[in-house]
DNA sequence: TATATTAAATGTAAACCGTACATTTATATA
DNA sequence: TATATAAATGTACGGTTTACATTTAATATA
């Protein structure tokens, strides 16, 4: 970066961003973690994280190591917030920028995220992480929750096509708790942003369900035209 | 700070904290901003904000930098989100925190504010401000309107008595949309969070309206109890 | 002392939404 | 053809939101 530096004299410091990385299988959330490869507190638990480089954009940074470490694009990201305490980091003042990330999990990325030595466990069982990461993941849980309330975020850890079966079960597994199934179709079914296929999955009944897609566009505009949105 | 810094190699940067301050009296809500005070942009009408130190919590450069101005010390402090372009600050690298605050407004601040060449304005003739600051505005105010919804933030901005109208009022404000004063009453009453006093303000009727007070103990019991708040 | 004025306080009926709950349907396989 | 399995569907009740108009308390004034 060749501009002008009108502000020397200020103090700078490290600025990082470490990525809660929310893995959506059929019965359980898992949570991406890996051992610390760097001093202090190295081979310890720790969220995925990466230092923020002087021309990368914040947001870019996290998209960066998420790639390098499961291979994926295009991942639902989202700012949670900065934590900002002087002595959050031992390793010096550095401010983290913590982001949560939601992912369907699939086989093939398992074999790349362990390559890179880092593991899916399940949210029951995760063990105690490095720093102030513990704080940061009950707080990404709580917004992932908060959210999946008001935002069809659950879209976003399904295919392109499913099942409302298979909807109603992820909703199951962020909210840890058994869902009406009667009710649930009702009130999904009745914000008219999902738009029903003439296809069935046929892989988990005899009967077959009927497949959907959410329909962006009718979310949008159900959006914009002043709807409170809730599921 | 003696500390070891293990992390020398990776790129530092410059923090800021941005401050989008709004102001409530009974008829609308204002924004407190000043001319910027450094180059670039040097006189242009800019948040409130300030450098992060090497050893201050994000949190607390924010309160320095508001009491320095407004002279207010606990005021009501939000983080909003942090904005992290590599080219939003054309100063230097500079990512910013951006935190919201919610102040009454009263005779004795308003002095003080412009004795630091700050300035209330209404929200309505907002003049454009520096850098990414009218999108920090944008963003906070949905935020605060989000948040009144299923907080009952809008006792911030009252004195400890008030009155059922001040606080239809407030959320109208708030809003920018008139109230139904007897379905409004009926839902804020109904979850049994304000206590009535046995004093009444007579300052603007005959009649008087009684006074209440916030209950935060019964709020809390009602969140904790799993209640949705909602107003 | 009676009357007028002003803002505060109150109630009710209808529509709507959330919740609880049990049966029928479609299809593959035995 | 019967059986087994998960998917799909409907209804009645209770609570909440909404829309809407009158009465009340107190001061000021005639």
């Amino acid at each position: 970066m060749q501009r002008k530096d009108y502000y020397a004299g200020n103090d700078k410091m490290y600025v990082a961003t470490d990525c809660i990385v929310f893995g959506y299988s059929t019965d359980c959330l898992q949570l991406l973690i890996f051992p610390r490869k760097v001093e202090p507190h190295k081979g310890e638990w720790s969220l995925i994280g990466s230092f923020v480089k002087e021309d990368e954009h914040v947001r870019d940074a996290a998209e960066r190591v998420l790639k390098e470490i499961t291979g994926l694009d295009k991942v639902f990201f989202e700012q949670l917030k900065t934590y900002g305490d002087v002595d959050r980091d031992p390793g010096a003042r550095c401010i983290s920028v913590a982001q949560y990330a939601l992912i369907r999990l699939g086989e093939t990325d398992r074999k790349l995220v362990e390559g890179h030595g880092a593991y899916w466990y399940k949210l029951e069982d995760l063990p105690s992480l490095v720093l102030d990461h513990d704080e940061l993941v009950r707080d990404a849980l709580n917004e992932l929750r908060r959210k999946a309330r008001y935002q069809p975020i659950g879209f976003e850890l399904l295919p392109e096509k499913f099942t409302l079966p298979q909807l109603i079960n992820l909703y199951e597994v962020i909210y840890q708790k058994k869902l009406d199934p009667r009710n649930f179709r009702k009130k999904i079914l009745s914000l008219k942003v999902l738009t029903k296929l003439d296809e069935k999955d046929k892989s988990t009944s005899k009967k077959g369900a009927y497949l959907y897609k959410f329909n962006r566009e009718k979310y949008h505009q159900l959006l914009e035209s002043g709807y409170h949105f809730e599921l």
